[in-house]
DNA sequence: AGTACCGTGAAGCAACGCTACATCGAGGAG
DNA sequence: CTCCTCGATGTAGCGTTGCTTCACGGTACT
């Protein structure tokens, strides 16, 4: 009975079935049967019942889950110990970024990293709020960025903790000949534009509809684009106007303005990570180091507004 | 980071040194410093320091030990819910037994299980008392058959569980043409003789001159014989008179008399098993089976007098 | 200095764990 | 009912792992 077996009776556990917990483990569906039939082989005991095309852990199975679970985060826990009371910053760390986060925070993140642990190696994939959570619980990612909205709060899952980075404010973007030249202005004001917004699927331009509605219309949106460099172009270019997020609004482009919103929305930027792993050197380098990073963008923005 | 990495190195952080845990896994010492080897690229912390010509463990590696315990105790107990679930009697156990006990509880346990459960494999060792109780705390053995001696109280460990199985009195073995002819005898009565005895360093030899001594004599031990049925051939052929357990006492050849003991002494016979696999179907079998064997074999002995 | 012994590394070999591919069987669509 | 899809599971093959054997370096004990 391996730590491997578990990991995998457990994903399937969770996904229902076969091919979905090989995807998810990235493997082929043949490794998880063959190596469940192993645990069975070993044990002696039927885990799983073909139900139909499908398959379902039986009440064995089940109960052997339950302590997957808390197994597989002791032995996290472990590691974390052990490598807290060794107190070196080293091997590698699986981060998963989100689109607009990836410019602002990521790069100074990775370049500060160097500097202060260059024992650290990073690795970064890109993925969406809900997949990564879902990775993070999984162990396939170690830190993850994620959003949340006050619209969608961000799902909680046993064994993931979050600390929030930084409130991020959406500003109305319009084009440098807009007639609203104020440096804030009520949504109301707007509400008979063509709005360029991030696909309503997603939870950001989501919140750009649910801004909206709350100021008492419906917007009309007329581009659907889901990176905001884009976004603030074809703002430049007269399309219509935006709601931007702070974090997609470091370095704007010519041919915008910037305008605060009097009732102004935001979401949070948060990293997730399991909690047995919080106290890892590695963790606590990579969170003190996106601390420090945010800390200096607040600074230089607050500067950059002061001159 | 692996199961059996963490086996090995709780072995080693149990024995001091890698040959000693690698005899006591019944692996090579090469093996073990690979796999140790292993576990420390993989985490990137040094777990062992040399010293000399020994080596030592780290600070991160006591710390890994302290969870190492806790973390094979919890899948072993996974492995026993699963089991207890499915309810099934399989599999294979592994059995240390004790010298004197293998004839006459051996033999019978094995019969009823082999009724009672074909599908239980039993796979028997003969160790002695202590070794064996490392080894069922080691996890190599699932259960072990010991005495307690109440001059050499046996050694209690975390995470191993024991029942007694009966109280084996000791009686006193005599020549068929000995002066001695009345049903039961003081020791004083024997002070004077030669004794036949397990060797002094066994607890059951121990126990024989504990006994002499606390009757007020130190006994002449002329002959140290380890197996019982032997003792009783020498004692058969006026070599001297042995102390004797009931359980060495079940099929007495001839020229022998048995004599009760005025003051008796006695072992009690238990069996040892990992706390965490106490409910394993599997185990709970084999303790009962060995219960209804005492059983038989009191109630057979009962008969057998009052014949 | 000699010797016994512990830990480690290199070579070799069996077993393991994975992928790719084929097969079986159960639904679902026509 | 038949075709087709899709999930699970075997089989062959290949790279890797994990062990043993053997040899070596280093330390302590005599």
């Amino acid at each position: 009975m391996s730590i491997q077996q578990l990991r995998m009776l457990r994903e399937v556990a969770l996904r229902g079935t076969i091919v979905a917990a090989a995807q998810s483990l990235g493997y082929t569906p043949s490794a998880i049967s063959q190596q469940l039939g192993g645990l069975e082989r070993s044990t002696g005991v039927a885990v799983l019942e073909r139900v139909g095309r499908n398959v379902r852990l039986t009440d064995a199975g089940r109960e052997l889950v339950r302590h997957a679970g808390d197994l597989l985060t002791s032995l996290e826990a472990a590691r974390t110990a052990m490598e807290q009371v060794a107190g070196e910053v080293k091997g590698t760390i699986e981060v998963s970024v989100y689109e607009s986060v990836a410019v602002t925070l990521l790069v100074p993140l990775l370049e500060r990293l160097a500097v202060d642990h260059p024992d650290l190696r990073i690795r970064t994939r890109q993925l969406e709020v809900e997949p990564a959570l879902e990775a993070v619980a999984a162990g396939t990612i170690d830190v993850a960025f994620t959003l949340d909205y006050a619209h969608a709060p961000m799902s909680q899952r046993a064994g993931v903790s979050c600390t929030s980075l930084l409130e991020d404010v959406f500003c109305l973007v319009v084009p440098d000949d807009d007639p609203i030249t104020s440096a804030s202005a009520s949504l109301e004001a707007v509400a008979d534009r063509r709005f360029i917004s991030p696909s309503l699927s997603s939870s950001c331009g989501g919140g750009v509809v649910v801004a909206c509605r709350s100021a008492g219309f419906e917007p009309d949106i007329a581009h659907q684009i889901d990176d905001y460099p884009t976004i603030l172009r074809l703002v430049a270019a007269g399309a219509g106007v935006a709601l931007v997020p702070g974090l997609g609004l470091v370095t704007p482009p010519r041919g915008v303005r910037v305008v605060a919103i009097e009732r102004p929305f935001s979401r949070t930027i948060q990293i997730a990570y399991r909690t047995a792993s919080a106290e890892r050197p590695a963790v606590v380098a990579v969170r003190d180091a996106l601390v420090a990073v945010v800390d200096d963008l607040v600074d230089g923005r607050g500067a950059a507004l002061a001159a």
